[in-house]
This record gives C-alpha cells, structure tokens and sequence, in this order.
RNA sequence: GCGGAAGUGGCGGAAUUGGUAGACGCGCUAGACUUAGGAUCUAGUCCCGCAAUCGGGGUGGGGGUUCGAGUCCCCCCUUUCGCACCA
C-alpha cells in the first residue's frame, strides 16, 4: 500500500501558515497571556541536525496545544548571533561575520519552517544588529552610572585559543568553555558587571522558584556559594599592619597556630627583605602567579608553600604565629588569606604536617585522650571547649560561634561577615563580533562615557581579520580614532565588546518591543507580558545564561523598567539526543564533531517532518536523555500512514453500532490521557494513548461493532488530539473531511466523565496478595456484594479451601484481595 | 570527598503516585496477502517448568514497613550530572 503524500501536504500547511502569519500575536491584548520562550539559537554554520529539534518540536507542540486550549501564547524567535565563530569562520574562509552571520540566519529560518514550527517573526530579535545592541550599550551606561559597570586590574581568565578574557562561569574545571584549551591568569584592567551586590538576592529568589528544576537551582546555589562566618584582624608588628581573615569558625580562633596567605597578596611584598631567601620565595611567587589554575588548584595537587619569616599575633591567645604564603590559599576568595587551624581543618592539618608545624586543639573530644602532635584527621568541632578561657566547656551549636563573634567584636578584633564565592561578572571580551563598549579615553577628562544620543556605537564593517594577536578593532584606527565627548579633543575609543551573554540576559524583553527604535522595551507591554510562563532550554546554561538573566531582570527592576524581579516562572530543560558513534565506539550526545547526527534534510524528504516530531517526542520522557534509533523511526511514519488508511475506511462503518459506547469511552479516555500527559509535557505517553485509540479504533471498524457516526467523531477527536504532534497531516485530514477551519482554531477537545462510566468493572482478585482471577462486578456494587461475587468463583474458592478468611481488602473499581491463614 | 538524578524484557520506555509489572513503539518469530513496498494485515514475544488457559520466579543487591512495594524507609552496588583546597 502507499505511503501517504508526505512532501505535498507538508509544503502546503507550510505556506498556509506562513502566509497567514499564523503565530502572529497583537501584545496589546494581553487577555489569556502565555508567555513561552525557546533559548534563542546561535546561527551556527552547520544545518541543524535531529538532537537540536527536539528542543524546538517540543515548544512547538506546546504552542499549538496551549493555543488550542485558549491560551494566548506569544512563542517569538530570535538569533543570538554575536560570538567567536562568526570571526573564524572569517579568518579561515574571508567571510565577512556579518554576512556569514546573516546567511545562517536564513538557513535556519527555513529549516525551522521545514519542521513546521510556527514563530511570531514579527518580534524577530537579532543581537548582532545595532538596533539591538544599542541596547546593550544603553544599559552598559545606566550601570556605569549607577556604579554597576565598572573597570578595573585584575587577575583574569584569558583564553590563548580564543585569544580573549573569560568570565568565571566561562571556565569549567580550569578550561575554557568553548574550546576546552586550559585558562591562563593574565592581570589586565577589564570592565566588570557587580553581580556580586545582586548575590543574596539571586540566591533568596531560587526559594521563590517553584517551577524551575531543583539541580538548576542547586547549581546556582552553589555557584553564588553563600559563607556565614566573620572577619577577624590578625597584627603584624613588624611592619604595623593587620591581616584580616575570613573564617567560618571564628570558635577556633584559640587554636589557629599559623596564617596562610595566597602568593598573591598584596602584603607579601612588605613582609620580604633583600635575603636570598626572600628573593627564593619571589621567584616562587612569581611562578605560582604563572602556573594555571588547575594545576594550581586542580584535585590531587600537591600543597606548596613557604614561609615569610614574619609573624602575626593570635588576637585570642596574644602569641606569635609564623606567617606563610601556600598555593592552597586562593587569591580571590574571602580576603586572600586565612588562619590556618590544623586541629580542626584537614587542609591545614595537611599543611602542618607537611611543614612541621605545630596543632592546638580547641574541641576537644568527649572520653577520648587526643595528642595534637599526631592525629592524623581533624577534630571536626566534636567535644568541647578547652583552654578558652570564658569559653572553655561550650560546644559546637549552641550559638557558640555567634558568642565568639560578639567577644571579636566588643573586642575590637572582628565582626561577623558573609561572602560569596560568586565574583563580578567580567563582561570585556578583546574580540570583533561582539558589542561596542561605548566608553571613550581621554587624556584629560578620563573614562568618558558615549553619550545616548551618540548610540549606537557601531561596529565598522570594515576591518581586518587576519588571525594575528589582538582585537581587529585595535588596528581599526578609524573606530579607535575620536573626539571626547566632554572636551572636544583627541581621544581614544575603547575596543573592547561585551561578552555575548549581555546579549542573551534580556532579549526576552526586547521581544515585547522588537521594532521600537525609542527605548530598550515598553514598561506597559513588560507589565503586561512578564513574566516569561515557560522557559525551554537546554541544561548546559543552569548557571551562566540563567544566573546573567536573573540578574540583568534585577537591576532594570530597579531601574524601575520592569516590576519582577525573576524573568523566567518556569522552567524546563529538555534532555539530549544521543546515538552510536563510529568514532568513538560509544552512544554519546549527537554533535557534529563526533561524527554521530542524523540530517532532517533527508528524513524529511522521506517520510516527512511529522514523522519526525512525532517519533522526537515519543523517543521518550523529555527531560532524560534520549537514544536515537534509526530503525524506530519508521514506526512513526507507520502510525500516520495508518491514521491516513483509517480515514479512507471510515466509509466502512455501519449506520448502527452494538458497541457504540465502547469506542467513546476509549475516545474519552484518550482526551483525558493527552491532556493529562500534554500538561506535563509527557508527549511521548500521550503519543502512546493516541497509537491505543487508533488501535481501538481500527478494531471497532474491523468488528463492525460501533458506528459511523461515532466512528467518525471519534476519529476527529484524534485528529484533533494529535495535532500538536503532526500538524501537517492532521490539517490535511481535517479539512478533508470537510471542515473549514484550520486547527490552530479549533478548540481544544473536553473529555465526558459520563462517558467513561461503565456498568460493570473487572476486579483483580488476590489471596495473601498473589493474583487469583479476575471478575466482573457491577460498578457499583458494595462490599458485601463483591465478596459474594468473588466467592463465586470456582478458581478463588479453589485457592480457600481449607483456609480461614481473616480479613478482606476491597478497593473499589481495582480489586479484592483476600488475607487468609490455616484454619486453626 | 560533597550534593543531585537514575537503575524495569533483546532495545527505547509505560505503570492513573501504595493496588493486574512490562502499556505504546522498535526488533524478533509464525502465518495471510500482494499491483514487490522501507509494503500491509493477523497472531505471538519478561524468565523457568518440553506444552498449557496451569504453576513458580521476576523491576541493580540485601533488609524492613504493609493485606499488598517498581513505587515508602534503612544499608550496599553501579551509572550519570554538577561542585570540588571556597577557609
């Protein structure tokens, strides 16, 4: 039998709904809102392969079953198109990035229109045109002005590959993100976003986030690394300075029996002399400065160190306490140096030991004689206090560190404190394809802000890519050249551009105001539209994006710009596609570099792009990663092309049906498994009740035993219930069989609970909880009318005989199961 | 090391949240049909007991709670993803 038309009945919907401008929404009517936002895609060169759609079948099927239900979705589509592979693509083929960028646009615009998603491209947002990123710089001088966006020197993460300063979140285990290639710390004077002030902020707001995954919000959790704990000032007599400490366990204090300070420290200069020694330990400095940080801090490295010679004073004890740098204090973390409490913290016992440094014990633990000198683990807090003059006997808890602090404070030694591991959002980036930092340097006025009605600063399009060191920018002598803004004389523009994650931490808003050339978006319309109801994503942006976003949505909230304050309600991370890769021998993600992608291109033309989405979405639950089956795939071309036969023999039915309530019970039942499954996205079981009622169907025609007319109503249900799934070849058979709206239009099937009432029920009956049998029961018969039942039946009795009933559990519409011992 | 998620047939995965384990699909087996198509249709397909409509076992392993556990609790194993000298 032939397979069903695939390719003409594809390109037809296609042009239906592009012409119509199906997905077009008018903002404002916000009337029944649903915001839902696909992360915008980067333009790649490379043709999307089938793991990419997922991500885009799912969000689609969404659109149409939330648009169906009433729902008024605004489901726009963007491209977030500044980034590093527009310029090597340029330097290895002399395309301009802008023209490369443009042209992948297209091809993916037509291959989102192959899958037959529908995008309101009304709203289009490109990040690479000014009229977007003039935006980006608008905001850039809001923070500047408001001291959010700031310059300084500093130790950064710069990339040798992609020859560029990095971000923190950029780095993954001391590489970088994009090319892997390990991050060497380079001290240059780069602009900063102060996330760092948003922290507790951006960490409460995670409890207010229901609808976002737990390991997302885990994973910011940990990133932003929340540390109560206090502040305590060591002296250090010899040159009249203090070393201030950051601690958890202020409470150790008393046993804290050196200092540790990172090489980098801004007072290790003026605890050296001229000595040999001394100048030893510059030149170890000097290399800890130059080795990586992985190697540095990586796992299993081996903790060096040296000692200053100096000495600080334990303010609790009033002793002298050698002061040494060591590689395992980080520069950047709390105030760069610690106290060092080997009886209590295994890196410092590990430190002493190593050095022969000397342990104090501060808890000492209950029933057990302890020697300091040789315990091999730290104490970690049991016991009790000892040798603590007013608080010797307390214990850990008890608001013991809290007593500490407060003697450090009246003491005049320390208070309590809070730090972050998150570190200011470093946004310079020394490459072409990216935003202008709309800041100018004069000689005599200084750091000179652009002024808005200079914006946008654009980016020249004519200039060199030759791959050579340095920003294309620098060597553009007229983008570098300028006036100052304030005094009229020469000065020099800067060339840095922002990373592109800038981009990416507001679009969603500029949706709301694609084509408005006045400001960066419409308070009325971000009133009435904010926030985003469904994010979808993938989970690779839990932190960077995700964190950027929360906290670009929190300083235009202040601004007074937009009134919340968490852009995304909920959130949904799809998982990857996988598949069998010759290279590696391994079932791995589906990328291009492993060699393991499967084309849509050919798919498509084959057995269409329904088939494709409906075996996408069946593949399995959404959020799991996923393995590609080849073979499987024709299963889903075997489905629609049986939904196809099943119309042409619909003919067949007969004008009355014995079974006629049979076939709309399951056809109820099938309304309430989608829309059940389809709320929670679980579109593969919802696929799997529609192969049910197609299967149910396809008996009750074969049968004869239901008729036409519910035949046919029960199969334009189905169309209407698959329509998400395979849009194309539903609107074919809908409006083949006679109706004359599109489906986007039509309403949203409600499933009849009266119908789904039976007479009569199958009960499973169990004794000692092993099925038996099974019986049917009227519906709505009692208790003791079921045991009568049950116990009519030959197999039960067979499994009582000579057995005492002791008690029955009855579960209504489910089953009996009898508890039965020997009869005594 | 810390934290999260997961472990079910040959395979992808279901299981109305404590009530028939294996839905649906892939693959496989047998048959029917044919205008040979990537056909289609019908039946079967967790394991063991030669076969069964009968019996036993079965959701990574071990214990427990319960009339009843894939589901809840405890211990262990494995996989996987974050973080990882953060003081």
């Amino acid at each position: 039998m032939a397979n069903y038309d695939h390719k003409t009945i594809e390109a037809k919907w296609q042009n239906r709904w592009e012409k119509r401008r199906a997905a077009e929404i008018d903002l404002s009517n916000s009337r029944n809102k649903y915001y839902m936002l696909m992360m915008f895609p980067y333009p790649s060169g490379d043709r999307l392969h089938v793991g990419h759609g997922r991500n885009y079948i799912l969000g689609d099927a969404l659109y149409r079953f939330l648009r169906m239900r009433g729902k008024r979705p605004l489901n726009p589509m963007g491209w977030d198109s500044f980034g590093l592979p527009a310029e090597n693509a340029a330097i290895a083929r002399s395309v301009h990035p802008r023209d490369w960028t443009l042209g992948n646009i297209l091809v993916m615009k037509e291959q989102f229109k192959r899958w037959g998603i529908l995008y309101d491209w009304s709203k289009e947002v490109t990040s690479c045109k000014p009229d977007y990123y003039r935006w980006n710089q608008w905001l850039f001088l809001r923070m500047f002005e408001q001291g959010l966006a700031y310059k300084k020197r500093a130790a950064v993460n710069w990339c040798p590959s992609c020859q560029t300063v990095l971000a923190n979140e950029q780095v993954v285990e001391g590489r970088c993100e994009r090319c892997r290639t390990e991050v060497v710390q380079k001290d240059l004077e780069q602009w900063f976003w102060k996330i760092t002030d948003f922290a507790d902020r951006l960490l409460a707001g995670l409890d207010e986030l229901s609808g976002w995954p737990e390991r997302v919000k885990t994973m910011q959790r940990n990133w932003i690394g929340r540390s109560e704990g206090a502040e305590l000032d060591f002296r250090v007599p010899a040159i009249d300075e203090t070393l201030t400490v950051f601690t958890t366990r202020p409470d150790t204090v008393h046993g804290a029996t050196f200092m540790v300070l990172a090489p980098e420290h801004p007072l290790v200069e003026r605890l050296l002399g001229d000595s040999e020694r001394d100048q030893e330990i510059r030149t170890w400095v000097e290399g800890m400065r130059n080795t990586p940080r992985l190697e540095r801090e990586g796992e299993g490295v081996a903790k060096t160190g040296r000692d200053t010679g100096a000495v600080a004073i334990n303010p609790a004890t009033g002793e002298e306490i050698p002061i040494w740098l060591a590689s395992y204090v980080l520069p950047d973390y709390g105030t760069g140096s610690i106290m060092a409490v080997p009886a209590h913290d295994s890196r410092d016992l590990a430190f002493a030991r190593q050095e022969g440094l000397s342990v104090r014990l501060v808890y000492h633990p209950d029933g057990e004689d302890v020697d300091a000198e040789t315990i091999e683990e730290p104490i970690l807090h049991k016991g009790v206090i000892r040798n603590a003059g007013p608080f010797d006997g307390l214990r850990d808890g008890e608001g013991t560190v809290e007593k500490f602090i407060a003697w450090a404070e009246e003491e005049g030694f320390g208070r309590a404190k809070v730090t972050y591991r998150l570190r200011d959002w470093l946004i310079s980036r020394q490459r072409y394809w990216g935003t202008p930092i709309p800041i100018v340097y004069c000689d005599s006025c200084g750091i000179v802000a652009i002024p808005d009605d200079q914006l946008p600063v654009e980016l020249p399009y004519d200039v060199e890519f030759t791959g050579k060191q340095g920003n294309p920018l620098s060597r553009s002598d007229e983008f570098v050249a300028v006036t100052c803004p304030e005094c009229g004389a020469g000065a020099r523009r800067e060339t840095d551009t922002m990373d592109t994650f800038v981009d990416s931490s507001w679009y969603f808003l500029r949706y709301l105001s694609a084509n408005d050339d006045s400001r960066m978006f419409k308070r009325e319309t971000a009133e009435a539209w904010m926030p985003v109801d469904q994010y979808i994503g993938g989970i690779e942006h839990a932190i960077l994006h995700l964190l950027y976003a929360r906290f670009i949505c929190r300083v235009l909230h202040d601004f007074g710009m937009v009134s919340v304050e968490e852009p995304f309600t909920n959130l949904f991370n799809q998982g990857m596609i996988t598949r069998y890769s010759e290279a590696s021998g391994r079932v791995e993600k589906m990328s291009k570099s492993r060699g393991n992608t499967v084309s849509p291109d050919k798919l498509i033309e084959d057995m269409g792009a329904d088939t494709e989405r409906v075996y996408t979405l069946f593949l399995g639950p959404p959020e799991d990663e996923v393995e590609w089956n080849d073979d499987a795939v024709y299963g889903a071309y075997r489905f629609l092309n049986r939904v196809v036969r099943m119309q042409q023999r619909l003919a067949e039915a007969p004008a009355t049906g014995i079974a006629d309530e049979d076939l709309e019970r399951l056809t109820h039942k099938t309304i309430e498994r989608v829309t059940r499954d389809l709320e929670k996205f679980k579109f593969n079981t919802a696929i799997a009740a529609l192969m049910e009622h197609l299967n149910g169907l396809s008996r009750a025609l074969e049968d004869k035993s239901a008729s036409r007319l519910v035949c046919d109503e029960s199969f334009d249900i189905m169309l209407r219930l698959l329509h998400p799934m395979a849009p194309h070849l539903t609107e074919e058979l809908w409006e083949q069989r006679g109706h004359s709206d599109s489906l986007l239009d039509v309403d949203w099937p409600d499933h009849d609970p009266s119908k789904l009432v039976t007479d009569e029920v199958e009960l499973v009956v169990q004794v000692n909880g092993k099925l038996r049998d099974r019986v049917v029961v009227p519906a709505d018969a009692n208790e003791t009318r079921v045991r009568d039942l049950v116990l009519a039946s030959d197999r039960v009795s067979r499994y009582l005989e000579g057995l005492e009933i002791a008690r029955m559990i009855f579960v209504p519409g489910r089953l009996v199961n009898f508890v039965v011992r020997k009869k005594g």
